[in-house]
DNA sequence: CGCGCATGGTTGACGTGTCAATCAAATGAT
DNA sequence: ATCATTTGATTGACACGTCAACCATGCGCG
């Protein structure tokens, strides 16, 4: 019940169902209609891309609102350069500041400005009901159940445990 | 059993879990990590992009090989301008043709040229045994019977069946 | 100290996606 | 026939993401 992936050898050669795949090709196209709507809902109510709404997450959830550049990086899963070219479009808008880290020079450090925070919170109240709107409604107790084991297999089958290491092929 | 979704009137007014909201994030980074993995083994096993294989999958399912732009947009469902866009680029590999119409003069016609036919047909398996690798081998077949009930009922819910319309709040 | 390498972060080039504007051909009403 | 409207498709401007190159600082080690 801890190993990576629970069909490992039996069906493991066998070739995927068609059924499989299109249940694969639904996943993406289902979630990307999602994350279409709500992206383009959250922009017109509040301004705000996905991308913007997600640092600015992370940075009103860090200590005293400022984070390192690479600590944001990382809290949020990006590349470095990806977050550098965002955060610059986003100091443009005034969202946030970047100054000199006192304790490293080759440092920043990302800080949330009054309007970022205050875009972040009138963002996040309409974001999370349409959420629920589009998404959380449409489900039923038992399918998110489900849904949350599938997730968990999927992700421990992407990054497999590495105490259980010894028991690959 | 047939109505647009489960939870119509009794849970409706609930706010959202946030177990329900820490699911819907880990679907999208799921989702998006899955797709980010496929398509980066996609380009380097065949050179060709995610959006470039879906294109080239419509074709070759198309009637000989060929489709309007508006059809093969409607296909894949995509917008008319990122297609264009698209299919410029693809154009400029020789990956597809754009010739035409001889039934519409602003019509295009976009076909497969032989090169295109070809690295398809050489990206299709390899690509499926990734997904089988990195999607199909996490789950048990009850969690895909599950997961596509889930997928049903949040199509479902995005567009609902307008036969049953008349019973809306 | 001085050399080499690792680290933190930025930049530029390029492919991609969206939106609004554009344009020409088709359609339809009078 | 004429003119407004719709339709098929392209374009340009811009936001975004990735990749590789870059630069400066920090750090280990002789």
């Amino acid at each position: 019940m801890s190993d990576g992936g629970p069909a490992t050898s039996a069906a493991a050669r066998r070739r995927m169902s068609v059924e499989e795949l299109a249940i694969w090709r639904t996943l993406v196209d289902t979630t990307a209609e999602l994350r279409r709507i709500l992206g383009a809902e959250l922009l017109r109510d509040s301004g705000l891309s996905p991308a913007d709404y997600h640092v600015l997450l992370a940075l009103s959830e860090a200590e005293d609102r400022r984070l390192r550049s690479s600590e944001l990086a990382a809290t949020i899963d990006w590349e470095r350069s990806r977050l550098s070219h965002h955060l610059k479009r986003m100091e443009g808008r005034h969202l946030i500041r970047r100054d000199e880290c006192p304790t490293d020079n080759r440092g920043a450090e990302v800080s949330l400005t009054d309007d970022g925070a205050r875009m972040f919170r009138s963002a996040t109240a309409p974001h999370a009901r349409a959420i629920k709107k589009h998404f959380a409604d449409a489900l039923t107790p038992e399918q998110f159940e489900a849904l949350a084991g599938i997730l968990t297999a999927l992700q421990n089958h992407l990054h497999p445990d590495p105490a259980a290491e010894d028991l690959h092929d």
